[in-house]
DNA sequence: CGACGATTTGAAATCAGTCAAGAGCAGTGG
DNA sequence: CCACTGCTCTTGACTGATTTCAAATCGTCG
């Protein structure tokens, strides 16, 4: 209960989909958990391990992703600080994706068996989880329709509209202004496309003056503009019960 | 409790997860429900909507999906008897997503209050139910592979495999000969294909030999050939619990 | 400086989409 | 009973978005 847990973050998150009690809130920050670092590229869970740990990750940025029978390689989501990145995996028992540090992350491992038991102990503290499962799958959804029914120009769009405002949302910025966490490649695996008509899509964007860039730095001049490029409508995740609202 | 509650399969579906007591079983055989008939083509929940009911399909076939801004519509998994068609909608309170007949259909419909109640009162039960919904999750997650990372054929083959694994394990009939429950036009907005090439790959894949065809019914001739094919590994659908084990 | 990864650009190749039209089949109504 | 209507399926020809291949440039870090 120390002010400054490092679970303190989760504690947020899950404060979002359902108001805890103090009970609650004094379980979860008593968690045990083990605070690491990771280097970019590190795996977190591996396809077809038996995870005994669920992470929170505490900063950095980390990536779900597959590797299909061709080599071809597909993210299925991104996630930031705060965010429980293996629920899904360890709650299953096996895991059927990889979990991928994409930057310099830290993360609170804490037992598998212990988020079991908590869940089982506090009802509420399990609906917080499953809600926050709940979005995740929203947003697996909308990601199959990026990747399956937008050209490139759209895929891209939505998926910076979707990084800006989740970063805002965590508190992580200014959703017109920051540092992309991936290269041109990893981009490329996000969004189904390659590596080479990423790059021209974005000097598209760029060109058009909807963005601006130097390096992985980013910039929306016009959010609402790349929110049309993009058919983004941030209803998907959920986000309702948050101060501010709607689109930013 | 009487043996012939339409909810029996629901109980049977969750049992697959959690081997559930007899006081859960009750509880859930126990839930009040309105069964229904609906046509091919009506929806059970439109983006958008506030869902009051949650519905558990009792026989025929339905499909969640969405429509982008360009009109083109991907359908994101398809489901079959004993499965909760709408817990995700209506546990998030707010659909963002359709759910929609592709059959005839029969479901019975659940007050959503009455799922919220007995979560809290049996956490055996919603740790069942969350289950199936990350189950759901895996689903998706493998569709956005298939969409973004494999070829038409692939693709094709994929879905094939997973349909006929899933209703073989649903109890719905022989997994090599079946009736494909939707027109090619739903094909291809499972697979984020046009419907001219979705025919083009069916009578490919039929001149291969790897299936047989005559309207909708299907003849898988070599299932592993196909999976092979499709890139198919059953791990992600979770089966491990069932009698069977892996790939049949 | 050298080296390696990331980005950028051009040209050629290809898979899948679009357009158009015909065939098959089932249901409807005269 | 048959013509009519409306889907679904099929096929061919053409188009086009994206991929692949190849090579140059840029930047960073030891």
């Amino acid at each position: 209960m120390s002010e400054a847990s490092p679970l303190l973050p989760m504690l947020q998150k899950l404060s979002l989909w359902v108001s805890l009690g103090l009970r609650e809130q004094q379980a979860l920050l008593a968690l045990p958990h083990t605070v690491r670092s990771m280097r970019p590229h590190d795996f977190i869970v591996r396809e077809d391990d038996r995870p005994v740990h669920c992470c929170l990750l505490l900063s950095g940025f980390v990536v779900r992703h597959k590797v299909a029978g061709n080599g071809g390689r597909q993210i299925f989501s991104i996630h930031m600080k705060g965010e429980i990145v293996d629920l899904h995996n360890s709650i299953l028992r096996r895991a059927d994706h990889h979990v991928q540090a994409l930057t310099a992350i830290d993360v609170a491992f804490i037992p598998a068996q212990a988020i079991r038991d908590i869940v089982a102990a506090y009802p509420l503290i399990g609906q917080a989880m499953w809600y926050e499962t709940l979005v995740d799958a929203a947003i697996f959804r909308e990601w199959t329709l990026n990747v399956g029914r937008r050209d490139s120009r759209a895929r891209m769009a939505h998926l910076l509209c979707e990084f800006a405002l989740r970063l805002k949302v965590a508190g992580l910025g200014d959703h017109a202004h920051f540092q992309l966490p991936m290269t041109q490649e990893q981009l490329s695996d996000a969004l189904a496309l390659s590596v080479v008509h990423v790059n021209r899509t974005l000097k598209a964007l760029e060109a058009d003056g909807v963005i601006r860039r130097s390096k992985r730095e980013l910039q929306i001049i016009d959010f609402d503009h790349l929110a049309r490029i993009g058919d983004f409508d941030s209803r998907y995740l959920h986000l309702d019960r948050l101060a501010g609202g709607q689109v930013p």
